[in-house]
DNA sequence: GTTACTCCCGTAGTCAGCTACGGAATCAAC
DNA sequence: GTTGATTCCGTAGCTGACTACGGGAGTAAC
């Protein structure tokens, strides 16, 4: 299925994952990513499972999740009784489904200001503007 | 929509605007909100444009734009650079759709294993840490 | 006119998430 | 076996967006 698994060091690493050094670094501190055993000598080598660590790290952050919430991810990854990550999973997937339908209403507000923008493109008055100026009240489309 | 100009402190604008005093004279040093003359004593008055550009504000940074870029809208504000306004529109729609569909794989992903997670309660096995041990990769839940 | 807010202003602290620095030790190349 | 990059580790600094503090002045209520 996957490749064989490559001994990095953490520079090697770090560019794999298209992060800085320090940045792995600062995952170790938080608690995100392990630090593997030195071996004989003093340099410490990764595996491709650590490249995949950063790699859910990464884009989860993408996604809007906070360090501590990744931290929450990835207890799931860490093999707690099914039951608790069942749990986790469930209060994830009810905040991802939170974040689309907010990320959906801000969508459908900047697309209906880019669309009359575009209608109106010989205008002085630019629609975007004056409708974040009169704060989207006729939108509906603002948070809580 | 009253267009009654009204004279307010900072507290009475804060309170309007449903933000704090510090935030608004945070704004103020930075650039984004004028501090008005003061008159006769030395309390400053706002008006309702000051009340308007904090909705602006508050608007735009809930559409994803950042204080900077907000800066950037707000120098556009007098209505004639319409087509550099939608350029920024549009630049952040993007954004939002691609956080959106990626929102939307991992919540499939997620939603499928929490599923398979309830079909098999009793078992010792738990499937949703099992696929996470996997590697998440499989589940396509990256970013492009 | 005293008390209690509120304002003004500068500075400093907070929080998240890095990013940089400095001084060893270690490893890879020549 | 020396040079030069890399690693290790602790600690300090930075950015964005606030938030709090402190001390003096203005203002409102009684």
């Amino acid at each position: 299925m996957s490749k064989k698994t490559r001994s990095m060091t953490i520079g090697v690493l770090a560019k794999a994952a298209g992060m800085g050094v320090e940045t792995i670094r600062y995952y170790q501190r938080r608690g995100l990513v392990a630090e593997p055993e030195k071996p004989y000598g003093s340099i410490r080598h990764y595996d491709d499972q650590a490249l995949a660590r950063l790699h859910f790290i990464r884009t989860a952050q993408w996604l809007g999740f906070s360090l501590d919430e990744i931290g929450g991810l990835l207890t799931l990854q860490d093999g707690t009784h099914c039951d608790e990550a069942r749990v986790l999973g469930e209060q994830k997937l009810t905040n991802v489904r939170q974040k689309i339908s907010s990320l959906q209403r801000i969508e459908r507000a900047l697309d209906g200001l880019v669309q009359e923008c575009c209608t109106q493109r010989g205008n002085v008055e630019c629609p975007l503007i004056t409708s974040l100026q009169d704060g989207l009240e006729n939108t509906r489309l603002l948070p809580d």
